[in-house]
DNA sequence: TTGAAAGCGATACCAT
DNA sequence: ATGGTATCGCTTTCAA
């Protein structure tokens, strides 16, 4: 256990006081002391005690708000319960969330629904939002006025957010790939691959693609893309193009799945006159939706590889709040999700 | 923000000493005051505020007796540093642990580490030890001393242990069988495993195995199992039964090894004159091992399946500190970890 | 059986 | 610029 601020105060001939606004670098102090101060913390390696200081500042209390694009994107529900844990273990330290679900990506929106946040006393941000110029420069004037920010999900890199909690997106799709030449490997059949991605403009789905193409070739696998074709994250907007890729294409054996489109396009596959029975289609995905699930348990999707949306919530929360509490140290850069993959038997693991 | 013991003590109109009484059930209250207190803070669904009982019992510090039979077993190293990470986090309310890492399963052995670390002052314990009977009768006497015990990795069913954390050895088989099964969907060649295992003592490599060949069938999946060799954790005693069990059966194409003892297997497999060469063997293991990863990483093994030894450390003690600092609840008797699939790409994730 | 008071570690405001 | 003091929520003596 380390020194505490009463000792330190003793030992410098100071008040406690004193030795709070120095190490807090609050200034109003003279030179000398403050250095005082500080090589007395540094030869003790001081570390500020977490339970004094939560109870301290409690009269202030933390006011986290969450904001995501999750409104019919079943994804973000389970980021929702990763915060909700959060919360729910940091109450005692006065810890309180307000959670904003706005739908889509306009960036107008995206700054109203921060500043509306703000508006209603949120003192530090979970943003899982757009990386535009203008969302930049907003959420940097934010952090400019002392409001610190993680980004969720999806990075911002343009901004001075603390950290990012979030998928390793390229790792997935090499993951992706290795599986697939693992299952093939017997086979040794031409492989004929359409893919699905969210949009083409969104960072994450092309990190999949990138990784799982790099991943094929990595791993010796010969392969044609037939199609990449652009699903907005919507089962319904996917469904027709879907089904006329597969009536124009049955050679097609593969079908990799990068966004929130997995139960469109298996309805298309189920549907379309394809010459391939689904049986012998191989298709792999990302995340472990309601729908997916059911999909994986039918035994259509071989593999779907996961990245711990309740962990990205849980762990944003905490760390921020340790981020908050503590003084000194910042976090990785970087919190990056394990590379969960799940069928059905470990579907239901909650990583 | 629930209420506060001070504000039961007002509406109640005692001091806040009788109520924290009446609230640990420490006897010596006027029995209709006990009730009324209970009854306002019913009423008000109070909860006890974590920070400030951290802060008021640090007086008497916690410390957490961690014991493992993990000399000679590196799986119960990451288990270590998650007992460590917990540690670190919870130093500021006063937690620090004894680690004591032994080796072998000798009832006695474990028994008077177990006292050990009692009489060096633990006043909680993780342990990773045998469901032996003069070891429960041990155990149970520890916890009637109002000592509170966690199980981890490896559950103590006879005690009244507050909860185990782990590993859910059979989903882990049933997890094996499902990913081998379609990793031969397309080949249809008939399948002769070699099956290693632990100890046909110990539980977990029995429910590994179970897991295996009913998840085989219920995928399934035709096979005929060659052998069970016990290696009993130990890289070196299981070489030479390997290299007789590879030579004796040829036909073998599937390795299975439900414990500690890939290496030992794997180098036996490469000296072995085979008929089959080792390309065409699939092998699936457990856990994670510095061997283990390397093997992955040269493509010899498939897949290992791994149990999140340093998610069961952190979670241990966290789980027992909560349960010791929160008068109210319990936790979930069985707290188990993911069934984590990990191939080369993902090999190095610490879930 | 009960109350009063000191203390855990840190913060914040009011004096000086 | 600095000190003193009350406070956060809870526990724990010590008296009464």
């Amino acid at each position: 256990m380390s020194i505490t601020i009463k000792e330190i105060a003793e030992q410098a001939g100071v008040s406690r006081g004193t030795v709070d606004r120095v190490l807090h670098n609050r200034g109003g102090v003279r030179p000398d002391i403050a250095e005082k101060i500080h090589r007395i913390a540094e030869q003790h390696s001081f570390r500020m005690n977490k339970a004094g200081r939560i109870l301290a500042v409690r009269k202030q209390p933390l006011t986290i708000g969450c904001l995501m694009p999750g409104v019919g994107n079943l994804f973000f529900d389970d980021v929702i319960r990763g915060y909700e844990a959060a919360q729910q273990e940091l109450a005692d330290y006065g810890v309180s969330l307000k959670i904003k679900n706005i739908k889509g990506f306009e960036p107008e929106n995206h700054i109203a629904a921060i500043q509306s946040l703000l508006d209603e006393g949120c003192t530090a941000l979970c943003l899982s939002t757009l990386d535009t110029p203008e969302l930049c420069v907003f959420i940097n004037r934010v952090i400019d006025a002392n409001i610190p920010v993680i980004a969720v999900n999806t990075d911002i890199p343009g901004t001075r957010r603390i950290c990012y909690v979030g998928s390793d997106y390229y790792k997935g799709g090499r993951t992706a790939a290795q599986l697939l030449s693992k299952i093939l490997a017997p086979a040794e059949q031409p492989l004929h691959i359409a893919v699905f991605t969210g949009s083409r403009n969104i960072k994450g789905h092309n990190e999949r693609i990138s990784g799982f193409t790099d991943g094929l070739t990595a791993h010796h696998t010969a392969y044609s893309l037939i199609a990449i074709i652009e699903g907005f994250d919507n089962d319904e907007y996917v469904f027709l193009p879907a089904i006329a890729l597969f009536d124009q294409h049955p050679e097609i054996n593969c079908i990799y799945i990068a966004a929130s489109c997995v139960a469109g396009v298996c309805t298309a596959l189920r549907q379309s006159a394809m010459v391939q029975p689904p049986e012998h289609i191989h298709i792999i995905v990302f995340d472990d939706l309601p729908a997916t699930k059911q999909l994986i348990k039918e035994g259509l999707i071989d593999f779907t590889i996961c990245q711990s949306p309740f962990q990205q919530g849980y762990q944003a929360v905490h760390t921020l709040f340790n981020y908050i509490l503590d003084t000194q140290e910042h976090p990785d850069e970087y919190i990056l999700m394990n590379t969960f993959i799940k069928i059905s038997e470990n579907i239901d693991d909650n990583g």
